[in-house]
DNA sequence: CCCATCAATTACACTTGGTGTAACAGTACA
DNA sequence: TGTACTGTTACACCAAGTGTAATTGATGGG
């Protein structure tokens, strides 16, 4: 199949019509009372062709995930010269305010994405197999760069640490925005809240919660 | 409901045996090919009374995962006086060498706990959501300990921190067990990569992977 | 000892996510 | 124009899980 063909078009069309539909629906009354013989019927579509575009109903929610997977890869591997690992992903975290104005926005809808997925199992599972894998593909390149021998632990260990970080601060971030006041302030204090975190990163676990 | 009344009795009678029927037929033939309904008919119990006991099809494996929570909250909360948190996990993770001739066990059998999870997604998925609970009960003693206030990210990342390296190291431990080697020697590498580990964790992730 | 109550189990009908297959329709391309 | 390819469809089917009302048997009081 050619790349600008009239049959991946078509396809493309027919995913985007699809996935626009679900998550319509899924706003308006929520993930567990949409059905998926609803959906096709609303995109026009038959059952069979969402579940060959989209394997689980849970990935019609999260088909966007690709994205945050190459952002955790990219601050390991496109990272300028003499920044640490470390410093990427504070740089990282610390750019997550830019955010603020998306989190402000899904707050007015009466079922923001986090709305949708916070409250709902299935939806949460398939949250932390998101984050799986990002650790994964992140450790994979830790691994790679620090010449690891197959099977070291540590690879694994400072990636998962890294994303728990990262989706940690993100939560916070998300909860001092809900809670409300001025941008500034918000920023100010998410500031500090990376700081604090990769300080003690960066400094070693051993005295918390004591020093 | 007495405690220790008939009617209680009898419920726990049934309960083990639901699940010791459904997972010798899981190491028998493999998670994915015996149907709830086979587990009934086999355990002569109604589905309705399986689902009664085990509110999905996975719990019937993981039904003993209290056991864990368990032993990592009182790493935290038990722990002598003057070990740090990190120390305590530490020595948790030194200890899990009690656990190689459990394991050079499980490796005789076609398919032991391992092999069943492993290469399931629907396990994997319960597999994760268990660390996540043992993760999230973590943090809360954590924020309790440190008498951190709400919302704060930092217990959390430590947890899963923690809880991370317990598991790789774990995983590590396995992977030398399955190669072969004797105990004594199995165990020396363990406990160097525990330190390995707990070292790095210790002085701070800010060097890695170079340092 | 009998009776009323309560809890566990059961039968059964039903919903829904997901799969397999074979036929169909429109695109690609020679 | 004809043929191979590929995405879509209709349709039959499976298995996990739920809701409900009926049944069985334990419990405890009079």
């Amino acid at each position: 199949m050619r790349a600008g063909g009239l049959r991946e078009l078509k396809k493309n069309q027919t995913r985007q019509l699809i996935a626009d539909t679900a998550n319509a629906l899924f706003r308006a009354r929520g993930f567990d009372e949409v059905t998926v013989d609803e959906i096709a019927a609303a995109a026009q579509v038959s059952k069979k062709t969402v579940f060959n575009h989209f394997p689980t109903k849970e990935d019609l929610v999260f088909y966007r995930a690709e994205d945050r997977e190459a952002m955790s890869l990219a601050a390991v591997t496109d990272r300028p010269a003499g920044f640490s690992i470390l410093d990427s992903f504070r740089a990282m975290c610390l750019a997550q305010t830019r955010l603020i104005p998306g989190m402000r926005r899904d707050l007015v809808h009466p079922r923001s994405f986090f709305d949708l997925v916070s409250g709902n199992p299935s939806l949460e599972r398939k949250m932390h197999e998101v984050n799986e894998r990002i650790t994964r593909v992140l450790a994979d390149a830790l691994a790679a760069e620090a010449g690891a021998e197959p099977g070291d632990p540590l690879p694994r260990i400072v990636a998962s640490t890294l994303v728990g970080a990262q989706r940690a601060l993100y939560r916070r971030l998300r909860q001092r925005v809900r809670e409300g006041g001025p941008d500034e302030e918000i920023g100010r204090a998410h500031r500090a809240d990376v700081e604090r975190v990769f300080g003690l990163l960066g400094k070693g676990l051993g005295g918390y919660p004591q020093a």
